[in-house]
RNA sequence: CGGGGCGUAGCGCAGCCUGGUAGCGCAUCUGGUUUGGGACCAGAGGGUCGUAGGUUCAAAUCCUACCGCCCCGACCA
């Protein structure tokens, strides 16, 4: 990709209504705009993040077994009247008339309309466990959306439910997406903590939270250190080694402020491991058994006995997690961001020189573009004829985690690599495709 | 929804108090000189001043209503 035909309108200063960091460089590099309150279009610097973070959270979930659908944004009233979460769900939800004068709504979560699905195809218990997902907007009318994409109305968010015939199987499904979400932050090179929670309206007995550390969290915390020097790499998927690893995590003391007891947390936690400070919900588990399916009769025969089925669900907010990233990664004082290369807009970004009389730059710079591209790297080159200096300003903020530097007289041989956070050095263009390789693998 | 603030060119702002027909910086376009941490010179284009009504010879400016956006709070998978 060649920067100066791409669509991607960078501003010089920050548009005025931003006022956290991850609002501030997503305006500013232009990754969405906004369309009215809480609710945004992604340009394609932003949506390719977004796809990517989805890509993650997608082979994720097909590793635990879970299945992928597609339900629409639009949900008819019948089933939410069903649950008795029409009355239930409050202001929050989005409700419309067809111009059959039919209430529909815009989906704010989807159980009741994975139940319908479930209970209309599955009648017995060997089919037992499901797991399905979708990843898909969701559109709720929070009553101020703030902070971009953090808070905002219309949102991308992957939402999974499980399907089990009692409490024991509901619960390996449920420690499923634990290990599931721990492996997925852990690709996107955050450390999330699960913190357990409370049901809020999806109602039910347990709940993790994963929150992500960042200062603009609108959670505040209370937790052990300790917790994030557990491991999870070494569990697999079966029963036993799951509750252990969940147990693992329980052991150690991590709440938001709606649970704090500063007594609690004292006794548990030496003063010396104690650490409260402010997070980003990026995912959010529950288990509430038989609250849908009871009134919804999504049922299973077993031994000529019906029984309903055990739900949980599992949401991981896919779009906030492109803010979340922001905040985690972007030194807002040197103006430096970088981004997870698992995510990154563009892998490797190509700097060069540019002149009308002296093209020599620009060429080495389009021979380096098309080696890595053709070695399945994705470059951006910056061939404007903007002074060196503006642009390598621009790539700081811009967060691509490798630059080729291509000045006047370029070395014909070598290369300048930088990672950036570090001094560049002279490679050849070999050694740093080896480099990004190496640093692709996760 | 309670309290506060704002709406003037793509972005950041001035002008409003004291009414006289819109300006600055950045960005964009042309030409030239530059180029290693956000250059310089010369020229050009771009605005129904959020919308509607009112006052007035005259409204970005004063008055009224509405709309939109931001912040604090309440709220929050």
């Amino acid at each position: 990709m060649f920067l100066s035909k791409s669509f991607i309108p960078l501003l010089k200063n920050y548009p005025s209504e931003a006022k956290i960091k991850s609002h501030k460089l997503m305006l500013r590099l232009g990754m969405i705009k906004q369309s009215s309150a809480g609710i945004y279009s992604w340009l394609p610097l932003g949506f390719k993040v977004m796809k990517k973070i989805e890509q993650i959270v997608r082979e994720e979930q097909n590793k635990i077994g879970a299945q992928e659908i597609l339900m629409p944004t639009i949900q008819s009233s019948e089933i939410w009247k069903e649950s008795g979460r029409y009355e239930d769900y409050g202001e929050e939800m989005l409700r419309i008339k067809d111009r059959q004068n039919r209430e529909i709504l815009y989906g704010p979560t989807n159980e009741e309309l994975v139940t319908d699905i479930f209970r209309n195809s599955i009648k017995s218990y060997k089919s037992l466990p499901q797991l399905l997902y979708h990843i898909q907007w969701k559109f709720r009318d929070e009553l101020r959306p703030r902070f971009g994409i953090m808070r905002c109305r219309e949102f991308f968010m992957k939402d999974a439910y499980s399907f089990d015939l009692n409490d024991d199987d509901a619960e390996f499904s449920y420690n499923k997406f634990f290990l599931s979400y721990l492996k997925t932050f852990k690709r996107l090179e955050l450390s999330a903590i699960p913190m357990t929670a409370e049901t809020g309206p999806i109602g039910g007995s347990l709940s993790h939270e994963f929150i992500i550390l960042a200062e603009t969290g609108e959670s505040k915390i209370y937790t052990d250190k300790r917790i994030f020097e557990v491991n999870h790499d070494n569990y697999k998927l079966d029963k036993e080694s799951l509750k252990k690893l969940r147990l693992k995590y329980e052991q150690f003391y991590a709440v938001t402020d709606e649970k704090i007891d500063n007594k609690e947390f004292n006794n548990k936690v030496d003063k010396k491991n104690q650490l409260e400070t402010k997070g980003i919900e990026v995912g959010h588990i529950f288990y509430f058994g038989d609250k849908y399916s009871k009134p919804m009769n999504a049922a299973v025969d077993k031994d000529g006995k019906k029984f309903f089925v055990k739900m949980g669900s599992y949401g991981i907010g896919v779009s906030r997690l492109v803010g979340a990233l922001i905040e985690a990664n972007f030194d807002e004082k040197n103006e430096v961001m970088k981004w997870p290369v698992s995510v990154s807009p563009f892998e490797c970004a190509i700097i060069c020189f540019a002149s009308k009389n002296d093209t020599t730059s620009i060429e080495m710079g389009i021979k380096v573009k098309n080696f890595l591209e053709q070695n399945n790297i994705e470059t951006v080159l910056d061939d404007s004829d903007e002074n060196f200096s503006g642009k390598l300003k621009k790539f700081n903020l811009i967060g691509i985690p490798f630059q080729i530097l291509i000045g006047k007289n370029p070395d014909k041989n070598k290369v300048e690599f930088k990672e950036v956070g570090n001094n560049s050095k002279m490679i050849s263009l070999e050694e740093a495709l080896n480099f990004i390789k190496s640093k692709k693998i996760n």
